[in-house]
DNA sequence: TATGAATGAGGGTTCATTCAT
DNA sequence: CATGAATGAACCCTCATTCAT
């Protein structure tokens, strides 16, 4: 009934003795990461969580409340990761072309090496975003990307490099769907087409072809 | 816990008399159909199917054997309906350009009109494919609808209307793409951009955004 | 949970379009009886004995109203069984020593070909003999094994080939006793002692020896 | 469709407030062999140990496993009580015909008082000692009673009151048989036969001639 | 802070039995 | 006589959560 657990997380914390509410609510945080990324909300097991983090279970409750509380807070974490590495690109100063084939590869990228990004996306709409609703914290992390898009668009169109009229968050969200489709669903269209598209050069070619789609929009 | 039930299912059978087990079936499988949309594999209650249903939960597993064959034959059905409709279109005769829009302007319909279609996809690549893969009946499902876009794209390209070497399984994920994330996630994107994108104006002109993008992907 | 059931039953019978009802009253009491001594009375499925037998379930409740009831039946064959068989040995004639050896080897061999005897006795007994004191069948069954082994006793008494003051019913219940717990009890004897004891010539040592002790006691 | 209980178990412990794993471990354990004993392993119910034991039926699970694992559980005690039992007896040191004697009659005993051995073992042969062929406890108890018989009749045959190329396994099976199935077999022996083998006259009157027919066969 | 033990509400599944044809 | 479909009561087991230390 469970979706099969790919790894296993990290190795369990020292015996005892050691006090480290920081650490002690990190490893928590990653062995949840795991077990919600694996099973979904339902599926995951706080017992599991606790056998993986090598943490009891009591302190699961301590530091998050209930099941629900880890959640959310696992839901934090994963978009503040993605919003901290898109900042980091720094992408508004390049130049347009460049800054977008840039951004498209780096979308890419983060969904091939962060599948739990896909996965906890996917169980937080089956539950449609009534978690995600709730925190306060992703408010703040207002994602800065349409406002880079928009400024490379601007600078594209003056350069003549992109043809107007292109909505920045359709742009946004195409990009993120060429990727996200193909890796969330690489399951059942592999079954379905009789081929793995998980393979690498499958993955590479995926990558060129979503360049060639968003650039070629985008051109005048 | 779990997700709310969007919309009550069709109303629970007549009371009982009648005996008619290619109704009771689908019956069981419609209401099937609504839970595991609504609550995934997990959160799915084999008493909620049976309630909704108005069957006797025992007659559910006289059906399907247990939950998982349950699940594993909405699957099917989803699947079968799916491409089923396509069939219908009758594309291969058509002129290209309006056979590709048609193609993109169903697959978009059907995502909007079919939400269980994406849960289910979601829930079951959750799953790895791990119940699809074990389904034999999915393998003659073989979706003709990549010959259908190898047809579409050689007489495109023999009448200059369509560029040349297009990976027509590449175009075919493009085309589910573009629709999927948006409609799947539209949750947590709409709390993310803080504006709901699953206004009818809005699928609107994500639609016609669509089309703009694989249409003038495939330009000469 | 459940015992393995050794072989498997009378193939089933013919499709249908006969009706026999003598025969598949049979049919169904041959399939019980393998179902009762592979799994006890508990573990025994009704659905499985109409499956052995390839009769509808509810042939079966016609034939004999519930489950307790092919049990009963079931009881009351094995019991028939084994009194037809001793009736047929004819010892009251014969030289007393001879006929005791005999009935000795009988009774021994009888538990080695009738395993369903022995695991349906104890079945019974773990229930108390609660069916069996309702059965009116068993009152008419009477061992007739008492009293021939009183003549023997008395004849081997007068030929000074037996001691005297040998208590009939304890001499039965000897004779029973040490081949039933061998043979009923052989698969924990086995695990514990480590080594098979239904091997072929275990049995046969076990035969002897129990020929051994039996006459051994009897001598004068 | 199950046999009575005999008797009410130990009294369901105090109401909580005492945390005292192993004395849960234990009341769980002795209203389980209660159960087993009465009905089988099919025939027992998990929620019925639970009462007995005035125990949470979670914590049943979270000591033992499962229904088998408790089933198993029960099986080691009452192997490791009949074994501490005959060590106890301290026989290898005494007069070969006492010592013999009082095994005899220890054995007897034993199965007097201790109807859940004869039960739990008929239940486990009935299942061809498939939980028990798992244990590795079982093995370690190692009856040394086979080693303590044949220092018993060797001893004997020197002192010239046993008889030579007694097989000191087939012996224990004796001693066992004998009174195993008496006791075992009482129900369905009383009602074929007609009168209460139960009464203490008649266990008494059982177990003389259970020596009797011994030491006959062991006389030179 | 941290831990092992305990809890109660269900969850999936099975079973003997009966109904309608 | 015979059959497939239907029923409801339990049964084993699981899970998130809390208590006592």
């Amino acid at each position: 009934m469970d979706a099969p657990s790919p790894s296993k997380a990290s190795p369990p914390r020292r015996p005892s003795g050691e006090r480290d509410p920081e650490r002690t609510r990190a490893t928590i945080l990653a062995a949840a990461m795991e077990e919600f990324t694996a099973h979904g909300l339902n599926g995951a097991r706080v017992d599991e969580i606790a056998k993986r983090s090598g943490v009891n279970k009591r302190m699961i409750y301590y530091y998050f409340g209930d099941k629900s509380g880890v959640y959310l807070a696992v839901l934090e974490e994963i978009y503040a990761d993605i919003r901290n590495a898109e900042i980091r690109l720094h992408l508004a100063d390049r130049d347009p072309v460049d800054a977008m084939r840039e951004l498209v590869a780096f979308t890419w990228n983060y969904f091939i090496e962060h599948p739990e990004f896909l996965s906890l996306l996917g169980t937080e709409n089956l539950h449609r975003a009534r978690h995600l609703k709730t925190s306060k914290k992703i408010r703040e992390l207002h994602s800065p990307l349409v406002g880079i898009i928009t400024i490379l668009l601007e600078r594209g169109v003056k350069a003549k490099v992109f043809r107007e009229g292109v909505d920045p968050v359709q742009l946004y969200i195409d990009i993120a769907s060429l990727g996200f489709f193909y890796m969330s669903n690489r399951f059942t269209l592999s079954t379905i087409f009789g081929r793995d598209l998980g393979r690498p050069e499958a993955l590479g070619e995926r990558g060129s072809h979503i360049e060639e789609v968003v650039l070629g929009y985008l051109r005048p």
